[in-house]
DNA sequence: GTTCCTGCAAATCCTTTGCAAGTTC
DNA sequence: GAACTTGCAAAGGATTTGCAGGAAC
């Protein structure tokens, strides 16, 4: 039996892939996907992990793994990799940015500055290096976790 | 049995910190600081594992791994994650710098850029965020393949 | 002699894979 | 019904940890 959701362009986007692939829908993918999508978070497997089984106990982790790599596949997730744990964040009709990432709470910040692409461009035509992409994090204190470690020592 | 190696600021430090941790010396870390020093390149675990085993065949990989968190500690070596594996390079008198990762061949090339630095900080101020460091990787061919790709293709 | 090191094996952590049972088309 | 999906358990790869024996101080 299969759950509906109500449309918007990811998930019909998700529904072309599935089918240009042969792949079928499933209530566990619907659900990965909607749960994916309300969130606002930069989110680990476990993150997902846990807020798609308030839904379905009785999903499993390996599921989540594999609709992530579907996700990804459909252009609708992007991962990234933070102290060496993966996370994903929503990628569709997103442009391309960078993260700054508060060492204090954890919190993740977006930023994305066309004077830096340019810049790594010249950079990289200097030494005849194409660029595919790039990964560019900022580690440290955000606003209030930094007035409070002042205030503190 | 200790042997020794010629004297290098390097070492030097290396012997200062395990002093001032009241750590010993060992066969195992001399070579291991040797070969570590002597390459030039981003070594993983595994490449200086094997490097390291050419000299002394009943090194373990674990004592590999301890001995890179003291260099670390020591501020010899720096960490790096290429394809969510941990490379090691020199930091020893080392400015900062940032890479290009050839996704041909696998070679990096080192960058540093102050202007690319100056924007990131302009950025951060502009959010309150105080920045204690940062990673910037950037994906695609070197001259090389990029030439043979498009010869190639 | 005490303290630290080492290598092995076992344990972790994160992720992938094999497979039998259940779904979708 | 054929083909795909799922969850579990097992397997993988990278890294860490417990421990008994060995080396450094």
């Amino acid at each position: 039996m299969m759950a509906h959701s109500a449309p918007s362009p990811e998930r019909e986007i998700f529904t072309a892939f599935l089918e240009k692939n042969r792949l079928k829908r499933s209530e566990q993918r619907e659900a990965i996907l909607d749960v994916f999508l309300k969130s606002e978070r930069h989110l680990s497997v476990d993150d997902l992990f846990r807020l798609v089984k308030r839904r379905r106990a009785d999903v499993g982790r390996t599921t989540i793994y594999r609709t992530l790599k579907l996700l990804q596949a459909a252009g609708l997730a992007s991962e990234m990799q933070i102290d060496g744990q993966s996370r994903f964040e929503k990628e569709y009709n997103r442009q391309h940015h960078d993260h700054f990432i508060c060492q204090g709470c954890g919190e993740i910040f977006e930023f994305s500055n066309p004077e830096i692409e340019r810049i790594q461009e010249e950079v990289a035509a200097g030494i005849g290096f194409v660029i595919d992409g790039h990964r560019h994090q900022i580690y440290g204190r955000c606003s209030r976790c930094a007035r409070r470690s002042t205030v503190a020592s």
